[in-house]
This record gives C-alpha cells, sequence and structure tokens, in this order.
DNA sequence: CACGCGTGGCT
DNA sequence: TAGCCAAGCGT
C-alpha cells in the first residue's frame, strides 16, 4: 500500500499557474478545440501538431462542419501526421454528436468515452479540461511523474500499472481537475524528464519524490519491454542403438545453453523422406521412424517448436556420444526443451 | 491482453 | 544506415 498523493496537488497546482506554456490550443476550453487537439497529440508531439491543427480548425471550425467534410479532404488536412482512423474516428464522432446528441458536445467522461477515438485518456482530458469533472488523464508523462514520486518499480508499459495510478489519482481530484492533469503532464514534459537527467533542482514536487530522495530518477520509471519472440521449428531425435543407448550431443559453448547436451536435431520441419536422408548424412541406418511428439518450449526470446521422432538404427557411430537413459538422466545436463521429449 | 497503426527524431 | 523509440485507441 503506498501513501497517499495528496501532498503533490497544491505545488503542482500553483508550478502549473506559473509555468504552463501558451499553446494554440489552451486559448480557450472550447469542447471541440480540446477535443481535436487531444486527438492530434496522440502519439505525436506538439512541434508536429502546431501546423495540422490551426489549418484543421480553419477547414473545419466545428462539429458540424466537420460531420460533412468530403473524406478526402479530411484526409488532405492529416495527410502526413500518421494513424490515419484518427481522422476517421474525428469525422465519425462529429456524426454522432450531431445525430444523437443534438449537436451538442457530451460533457461527462463516461459519454465522451462512448465515441469513436476516444479512449480513456482522452474522454479524461476533455472531461476534465472542458469541464473540470474529476476524473484523471494518465498518459506517458503522467506514469513517469508519478512513478518517481511514488518511488514505484512497477512496469510502466503494463496495462495494470496504468490501471493502479489512475485509481489512485482519482482519490485526490482537485476542483481545478483539468488544470491538474494539464500541470502532471507538463510537469512530466518539462521538468519530469524520461531521458538523462531530470530537472529535480526546479521540480515543485522534489521534496514529494521518492526517486528523487532515493536517488533512482534513473532507475524509474521502470519499462520492461514485452520481448518479441522469434519463432524456430525444430526436428528433434531420439535415436536408439540395438543396446537401447540414446544419441545425444554436446552444444557449442557460446550462445543458447551453451556446454549443455541435446538430442541430435536440425531446423525445421521435415517430411519422412527428408528425415531419412538426413539420418543418412549423419552416417546412420534407420530401422524405423516413429513420430511421437510435439513440444513447445519458451525461452525469453525465442519459441522452440518441436517434433521428437524415435529412431531405431542399426549401430551406433562416432559422430554423438550413446549412453544409457539412467547415465543421460544423471550424468549429462540435458536442457527442460529437451527433456519435455524424453 | 497483445498487436498494429505512421511518422520523425535519435543513436 | 538501420534499428529503436514514442505511450492512445480499436480490435
Amino acid at each position: 500500500m503506498s501513501k497517499s498523493l495528496s501532498p503533490i496537488v497544491e505545488p503542482l497546482l500553483n508550478w502549473f499557474d506559473q509555468n504552463k506554456r501558451v499553446l494554440p490550443w489552451r486559448q480557450d476550453k472550447e469542447p471541440y478545440h480540446v477535443w481535436i487537439s487531444e486527438i492530434m497529440l496522440q502519439q505525436t508531439r506538439i512541434e508536429a501538431v502546431m501546423g495540422y491543427y490551426a489549418r484543421f480548425l480553419e477547414a473545419l471550425p466545428d462539429v458540424e462542419s466537420l460531420s460533412k467534410v468530403d473524406d478526402d479532404a479530411l484526409m488532405k488536412l492529416w495527410e502526413g501526421l500518421g494513424y490515419y482512423s484518427r481522422a476517421r474516428n474525428l469525422k465519425k464522432a462529429a456524426i454522432v454528436i450531431t445525430e444523437e446528441y443534438g449537436g451538442e458536445f457530451p460533457q461527462a467522461f463516461i459519454e465522451l468515452k462512448k465515441l469513436p477515438g476516444i479512449g480513456e485518456y482522452t474522454a479524461g482530458a476533455i472531461a476534465s479540461i472542458c469541464f473540470d469533472e474529476k476524473v484523471p488523464a494518465v498518459d506517458g508523462n503522467v506514469l513517469r511523474v508519478i512513478a518517481r514520486v511514488q518511488g514505484s518499480r512497477d512496469n510502466v508499459l503494463l496495462p495494470q500499472t496504468k490501471k493502479t495510478v489512475t485509481e489512485q489519482l482519482k482519490k485526490i481530484m482537485p476542483q481545478r481537475a483539468g488544470a491538474f492533469n494539464e500541470a502532471l503532464m507538463e510537469l512530466g514534459e518539462l521538468v519530469c524528464l524520461p531521458n538523462g537527467a531530470p530537472l529535480c533542482e526546479s521540480c515543485p514536487l522534489q521534496e514529494h519524490c521518492t526517486a528523487y530522495k532515493k536517488g533512482l530518477t534513473e532507475q524509474i520509471p521502470v519499462r520492461v519491454k514485452k520481448m518479441k519472440r522469434k519463432r524456430a521449428d525444430k526436428s528433434v531425435f531420439m535415436i536408439t542403438d540395438p543396446d537401447g543407448r540414446i544419441a545425444i550431443e554436446k552444444r557449442p559453448d557460446t550462445g543458447l545453453l551453451s556446454g549443455m547436451y541435446q538430442l541430435p536435431n536440425v531446423e525445421g520441419f521435415h517430411t519422412d523422406d527428408e528425415l531419412q536422408e538426413i539420418l543418412r548424412q549423419w552416417e546412420l541406418v534407420p530401422i524405423d521412424i516413429v513420430f511421437t511428439k510435439e513440444a513447445k518450449h519458451v525461452f525469453t526470446h525465442i519459441d522452440w517448436y518441436m517434433k521428437a521422432y524415435h529412431v531405431t538404427v542399426t549401430e551406433h557411430n562416432d559422430r554423438f556420444i550413446w549412453v544409457t537413459e539412467d547415465k543421460l538422466k544423471n550424468s549429462y545436463p540435458l536442457p527442460t526443451a529437451f527433456q519435455k521429449l524424453l
């Protein structure tokens, strides 16, 4: 259980009042203006948005004009910004607002979130900034600031971490909900910087910040990427000679499972004819080849999909080490991946 | 929940 | 030069 965030509210609001940047979409709290800017700013840097925002509002100054815009004209306004479904969703939402809400912009978080392209963050941003509804708006900046303040080592890339932070912020949302949310984001962007040293000497939350006090601002936030594993298919042989000994070999002394032993295997899945040929190249004479089982083994960075074959051969050779099952179990380190096939 | 969606800036 | 990274939404 971490302690309440409530002590950060006042210093943060005071700092924001002194330091907020002047930005085109901060000139008023028109929901339409805030909406367009929030959508454009999704995954997109402020500098990139600047030019587009002014041009977009000039061409489409309100919900009604957006709801009627020609698709090509709309995409032309978005050309180069990326994530084009954002633009298509804007128009869809404008039509919904026109048809379902009589052209009046929904005000409640719960209603905003129903609109196409408006998710948890954007609904929170519009509801708080335009209407001071006490809902959080948790983006990457906010996650970083809160993780450091709390000294939390939770992986901020996990949805669960965002949920937890959202719940904690809900409890402390002040009257000035919009200013508070903007302040957290602004602090993240201007002071509580992601890379290199954050500007802790000018941070209004310094005395409330666990990461600062413990010198952990470089370690926090924790961002553990989910490793996207490659897939490798393997055909694995359990080869037995007339004495019932099993063929194994030693793996190279570098790389994956270095220095351990393994059952003979080849890359990929193969037809019976191909399997015969592989064994022949190993100078083995198979009496029969029987598919036994398949198994999957997950490493941190690779998934092995294995098909195992039991092969009986006429005689052993020197290409492999031939061992009894007992000796294999007791004397040779065999990775779990291969144990699964025995 | 994991993935794909665009682009530009960084190393 | 190519690869990594950003941190919202819909599916």
